[in-house]
DNA sequence: GTTGGAATTCTCTAGACAGCATGTC
DNA sequence: CTAGAGAATTCCAAC
């Protein structure tokens, strides 16, 4: 089925066509003909159940172009993560763009400067943004909506995100009974069961566009499940650089899945020091550069930084998620333009954005429980791993390796990855944690007003399709009790209604036990003002806050650390011998709490890296819940009239924010000043934006990591502030 | 004593969404 | 209760 046809036919106009010709695209898959064959042009709902990269995004595009060209419609593609949001983003706006289709972005960290849906025919978000956009202005976005893309709906299996997708989904649906529902999965078994569930047409298929061989690696040979064998013989007698040097060789290149941040670092070097002999002069040069780039990331390289620069020099790199964005960023792009040619990655790569790779070799198909010890990965993502081999137009097939240790273990994979079925999908809604949220959600927005209302709006959902709607009475009962004994709603009768506190908790975007523990939290601040560390330790008390892991050795320094700060704590400690696993809680939010207080203290990353056992990428991410709670703290202090704790938490903000003393919080408000440009200005002397205004743009350049750009816009920054108020900003 | 390597014991374990108001290194 | 990789430590022989 030829593009242009499709177009002819369902009256796309030509450019249509000619747009994605662009991109290479002239024939259909075909997957993609029987979704069209099916009706996403005429306004079906649509399940589309297929491998990765087997064009599933592609049915969904026309669907969107169909209804923003021809019907003015508005569309929103939902994705889970904010790294493919911004993938899409940048892909829609660049294929799209030019036909007049205006394309926006909507998530925590990079937001449209209006995301309402006026100004955009598409937009990008994560589905927690879509959850939290629907309860800042409910009605008005699901009334507009014409048609929503579910990606990668098979998240609806996860326990902590899944319910958010059910609830969202079933809110627009309600809201537009004429909503065009696009599901896109992964291979799933039970697509069909979706697609009962939204009334909608099934795609399923095993097609890919490179063909996929899966085998297991035993003895010297990869044994294929089509009956083909592979001879390793490279010489290298560690199997993982066999295997990756072995599709090296011969141009390729190949992502190795481990189960722990460390294996990947040491496999990454294992395996660079026998790639590191065949690159080419041209890529060693190259490869330095990227080198370079990723230890300057962040201020000063840290040892992580150095480790990741020397994998990359040989040719090779580990990936996980205690690396920060940016440096994941940069070997993503690395590998893309196939200079680096091996990654070594936890499982974040699998779901992640499309990197695609000539051989994938998953060595760990086990991971550790902390409940079940370790386990098989589930299927599913076996497949998300296996399906990264092959790139379109470079390979002829993809190859995807298991690794066995033994003749009966080489037997047991192939029955339980290659050959098996994946696992079906089950709502996770019925879980307490979930449902309160989405309850007090659920009442805040005025969607439902009764407990009756409530189990309605429950049986839209998966869940239901899947139970018996009564199965979650008895929780809803719970949970509306401990709503109203937390003030968060009242009851009138059989009516439920949000009080400000609850209405206040919901648009946050909180648990609502975090609402409860902040609350309690600031209410007992007394007449001494707080000090950091109880600060902090409330907001790592709360249970939307990550906590970090407690090493064995770590309990006993912690403890005396806890008696010698007794005082500080806004709740009350546990006892160690009365409840010694809450005890166990409170001294891993006491070591997250400690971290978070060196990162405002300046402590070096390297430092924090060595205390704590975390990256750099691990450090962002906690400041930046720590900051969303302490802002949410900070508003429900407002709420409850609490000034006491009104300016200590609005400067905790800020330094949580940036990772700085108090003393660099007014230059900081500088745009283009952060942790480490506002330290070396505030060591040259400059401390206060006053002293900037005094310097000049050479003076100011002989700062470190000050260049002439940066000194001309604070320049002028410091200013225009003159200008405009005689005086600058002492508030922070 | 020192050194280097093997053997043994011990330790630790993946990922990442959200507010709000504008810009990190 | 579960498992395996990697780091840390001990052991031991050869000098």
């Amino acid at each position: 089925m030829r593009v242009e046809d499709v177009c002819s036919k369902h009256n796309l106009p030509a450019s249509v066509a000619e747009v994605l010709k662009k991109s290479g695209i002239e024939e259909l898959y075909p997957p993609q003909a029987e979704a069209i064959r099916r009706g996403v042009l005429n306004g079906k709902n649509m399940v589309v159940a297929i491998p990765t990269a087997a064009g599933k995004s592609l049915i969904a595009e026309l669907a969107m172009l169909k209804s923003v060209l021809i019907d003015r419609g508005k569309c929103i593609y939902i994705v889970p993560l904010r790294a493919l949001a911004s993938e899409k983003y940048e892909d829609f706006r660049q294929k799209y763009g030019e036909l007049g289709v205006r394309v926006g972005i909507s998530t925590g960290d990079f937001d449209a400067p209006d995301p309402s849906l006026a100004r955009y025919d598409i937009l990008v978000a994560t589905s927690e943004k879509v959850d939290s956009l629907l309860r800042h202005r409910a009605k008005w976005l699901a009334d507009i909506v014409t048609v929503a893309v579910l990606d990668e709906v098979h998240l609806i299996n996860d326990p902590g995100r899944g319910p958010t997708l059910e609830i969202l989904t079933a809110r627009l649906r309600r809201e537009n009974p004429k909503l065009q529902i696009l599901a896109l999965s992964a291979t799933i078994s039970n697509a069909d069961e979706i697609a009962d569930w939204l009334n909608a047409e099934v795609v399923t298929s095993d097609w890919r566009p490179v063909p996929l061989k899966e085998g297991v690696y035993h003895r010297g040979a990869v044994r294929f499940s089509d009956g083909s064998e592979r001879k390793i013989k490279t010489g290298v007698k560690d199997v993982l650089a066999a295997l990756a040097l072995d599709t090296v060789q011969e141009g390729g290149q190949a992502l190795i899945f481990v189960s722990t941040r460390r294996s990947s670092q040491t496999a990454a070097e294992l395996i660079g020091a026998h790639i590191q002999g065949i690159l080419t002069h041209q890529e060693r040069r190259e490869l330095d550069e990227v080198a370079q780039r990723v230890e300057r990331a962040l201020g000063e390289p840290t040892r992580i930084c150095k480790r990741l620069g020397a994998c990359i020099r040989m040719g090779t790199a580990f990936h996980h998620a205690g690396l920060y964005h940016l440096q994941r960023k940069f070997i993503e792009d690395a590998f893309r333009g196939h200079l680096i040619k091996v990654i070594c990655a936890t499982p974040t790569l699998a779901a992640g954005v499309n990197l695609p790779s000539r051989r994938a070799i998953v060595r760990d198909y086990r991971r550790y429980d902390p409940m079940l010890g370790q386990q098989f990965i589930p299927v599913l993502e076996f497949r998300q791993m296996a399906g990264r081999a092959g790139r379109p137009k470079y390979d002829k097939y993809g190859e995807a390796i298991l690794i066995a240790k033994s003749k009966d273990e080489l037997e047991a994979l192939f029955e339980a990855f290659i050959f098996a079925k994946p696992e079906r999908i089950t709502s996770k809604l019925a879980s307490e944690p979930a449902l309160r949220t989405h309850i007090l959600a659920a009442i805040a927005t005025g969607y439902a007003r009764s407990f009756d209302g409530l189990l309605d709006f429950i049986g839209q959902t998966f869940f239901a399709h899947q139970h018996e709607t009564r199965a979650v009475a008895g929780i809803v009962d719970r949970i509306i009790d401990y709503l109203d004994r937390e003030e968060m709603i009242r009851r009138q009768g059989e009516l439920l209604v949000a009080t400000p506190f609850g209405e206040r908790v919901s648009q946050l975007y909180i648990d609502p036990e975090s609402g409860v523990v902040l609350r309690d939290g600031i209410k007992n601040i007394s007449a001494a003002p707080p000090t950091e560390l109880g600060i902090l330790h409330i907001i790592c008390h709360t249970p939307d806050m990550g906590l970090l892991y407690l090493g064995r050795r770590e309990k006993e320094e912690l403890e005396r650390f806890a008696l010698e700060h007794i005082e500080e704590f806004l709740v009350k400690v546990p006892d160690p011998y009365e409840d010694p696993e809450k005890f166990e809680f409170f001294l891993a939010e006491l070591k997250t709490a400690k971290m978070l207080q060196a990162w405002i203290e300046e402590v070096d990353e390297d430092e924090i890296h060595e205390e704590f056992g975390i990256g750099a990428g691990d450090i962002r991410r906690a400041a930046e819940v720590a900051e969303w709670l302490l802002y949410s703290a900070h508003e429900l202090a407002k709420l409850f009239k609490i000034r006491r704790a009104l300016s200590p938490l609005r400067k905790l903000r800020q330094r949580v924010r940036y990772g700085i003393k108090e003393e660099l919080l007014e230059l900081v408000t500088l745009s283009g000043i952060g942790r480490v440009r506002g330290r070396d200005l505030y060591r040259a002397g400059y401390r206060r934006i006053a002293d900037i205004r005094r310097a000049s743009v050479e003076e100011l350049k002989r700062v470190p990591h000050i260049g002439e750009e940066i000194a001309r816009s604070i320049k002028r920054q410091v200013e225009q502030e003159f200008e405009e108020s005689g005086e600058y900003r002492n508030r922070v």
